[in-house]
DNA sequence: AGTTAGCACTCTCACTCGCCGATTGCTAAT
DNA sequence: ATTAGCAATCGGCGAGTGAGAGTGCTAACT
């Protein structure tokens, strides 16, 4: 009947994958999940039997539930309530019941056309594309921006704003601007700018930024003497040295999404979410983890490394630069969300941003 | 000296001020406010007599308390509930009773300390200020950037980025950097950009932005021409032209604070502030009128042009670049907010920006 | 042996009722 | 003009109740 996925995904636990169920009770268990993912409402014998043409009845489909339930899959809020899926259950729905859903075409492009409308900014294109995915999920989207270190070096400038500053603007062979403001303890020098850049600009092209030592940089400004602070703060922008990494900043939006989720009635459950969300903390060790995966990513419940997320899951993907994942982005919603849906929302997000940070590529070098 | 001021409703928006009233009432509705802000609970006659020394008994602050009452500024919840302001009620209150509080040291301090750690970027500063002012205040806050037309002209750098884009970056005398990504249809000649902008730094240095025309750009790049979707991008930049008005951008932070606020334990009331965060107009057009005055500016519950922000105050002080107001920022809390205190807190904002904006002046042309 | 109908049981939810406490407004006394 | 005393009013809270939903069990059926 169903055409099963093969499972390689969801090893990250340490969990052995759920050995398969016998085919009814895997279809009953996939009817639960969906149902309940639908209205929300814990699902029962008799609306399985009258909303779908399971062939059994429901005494039948009680002594499943009941088996489903001891096994773990499913819950019972009270006893004499429905049944409602346990992580397990959804785990076992994502890993082989749920079906891919495809994006009508008009999705697909609204995507695709947002994306685009990003500036070449580095933030921009980022804090855009989860601007974009919070609405279109109406879930809270969050994403880092690509780091610099795989792409290459074509242009720096340097602009003296004060005595004790400096605007940097980097600009890779992918056609995207990084920026920042740096201050100098000692004052800087105008000359000593445009020698020290037309230097870096006329050496340093075509090298991949990670290969740039601030020993190198220090050497091309030698003729042309530069504060310290502000070599190193180059550095740190072109390189992505030591700290810059754990600074990067997490873009997330659509907090306000979780209000009309049910499950966040209770202000406490939503305020754990929000400061979540405020902290950071968490939701870039999830796209970090993320990075070293190939595709989109589920974690579910308890699955997730905070206990205030235990009714949430995520959906995270990485996107490429060049031939590297470079960045990540991320759905955070209820467990019960429509994991195919969004999964199929995601992989377009990424699809678009790897597409981005290609063809910009081409277009910049012709 | 007892006048009795006879207007029964609550005349709606009459902006006559209200009547002075006599000094026991006066006193009483002073206590009732300021109780009712630190507790949040209906005051009744009985805690008014028993907390503060008042020197009647509860049968007279009775009568005054429905004297009160019948005059539009306090109201009763239900009818067996303590006493609760109004909007008038808080408006005399701010207007006529409230002692103005200073901060400690240490808070303006803190204050004037992250407001300098911003970087020149213009946006970052005001990013920063709102995200300051809303943990101090656990309010939302909320800023727009300064306009730069009235600061003075110092530098353009033209960045390309690709074939059809390119990166501007311009620096006013006060050391601000406004930057945007700029695309074109026409493809951009790295030649030509460095000759219009070489033409511009030469010939406009010392021009109020306001003044500068599209017309004058066109002349000036008039050798090297540039794609002219270019130059109006340039010059909306510059200028602040026409649309670029409505599109400045509104920062805020601090929403997850509103779940503090027992006021909002509704989630109606909640979202309908979350919506109006998200659609930032309104917030906006606060701000924008509050340019016209000259401090800080109070506006309570229905006084407000939103009718979802009736339960809700709002704070607003404009800030100056040079002698003129720039920008501004505001705070938005519950009309239970401790008027005294934020006013205190965003007067010195207003006075660490205006600071900023005008130190930076000299210490840049130093 | 698996499946089913019937049934008693359990539990939540929503609703009502009545009491308690808080606070008022009124009236009569000071 | 102020105050004490008092009846009246109303919201909040907990207990009680009935309806409804859903279960598990058992015995009968194929």
């Amino acid at each position: 009947m169903t055409r099963k996925p093969k499972n390689n995904a969801a090893k990250a636990k340490a969990q052995a994958a759920d050995p398969e169920l016998d085919r009814r009770k895997t279809s009953i268990l996939g009817t639960v999940v969906y149902e309940y993912i639908a209205t929300g409402e814990p699902v029962g014998s008799a609306t399985l039997t009258q909303k779908y043409n399971l062939g059994i009845s429901p005494a039948t489909v009680r002594a499943e539930l009941a088996s489903l339930d001891e096994e773990g899959y499913l819950e019972q809020p009270h006893t004499s309530a429905g049944r409602v899926p346990s992580d397990r259950g959804y785990r076992y729905y994502v890993d082989r019941l749920m079906l891919p859903e495809t994006l009508t075409p008009e999705e697909r492009d609204r995507i695709r056309a947002e994306v685009r409308r990003a500036t070449h900014q580095l933030d921009s294109v980022v804090d855009h594309a989860s601007h974009v995915l919070s609405t279109l999920t109406r879930s809270i989207a969050f994403a880092i921006a690509p780091r610099l270190s795989s792409q290459v070096y074509r242009h720096i400038e340097l602009i003296r704003i004060g005595d004790h500053a400096v605007h940097v603007v980097l600009v890779t062979d992918l056609g995207l601007a990084a920026q920042c403001t740096l201050e100098t303890t000692t004052p800087v020098n105008a000359d000593a700018l445009l020698r020290a850049s037309n230097n870096f600009n006329e050496h340093l092209q075509g090298s991949r930024l990670a290969d740039i030592s601030i020993e190198a940089l220090e050497r091309l400004a030698d003729a042309a003497p530069l504060p310290g602070d502000l070599l190193r703060g180059i550095s740190t922008i072109v390189a992505e040295h030591a700290d810059a990494d754990v600074e990067r900043r997490l873009f997330a939006g659509g907090a306000h999404n979780l209000l009309d989720q049910q499950e966040f009635r209770d202000l406490r459950k939503l305020r754990a979410i929000l400061d979540l969300l405020e902290e950071q903390q968490t939701l870039y060790q999830l796209l970090h983890t993320s990075l070293q995966s190939a595709g989109a990513r589920v974690s579910i419940g308890r699955e997730l490394p905070s206990i205030d997320m235990s009714e949430c899951s995520v959906v995270t993907i990485p996107y490429r630069v060049g031939d590297r994942n470079a960045g990540a982005v991320g759905i955070l919603g209820p467990r019960r969300m429509q994991y195919a849906r969004l999964i199929a929302l995601i992989n377009c997000m990424a699809d678009s941003l790897n597409e981005l940070f290609h063809g910009e590529a081409s277009a910049a070098n012709g």
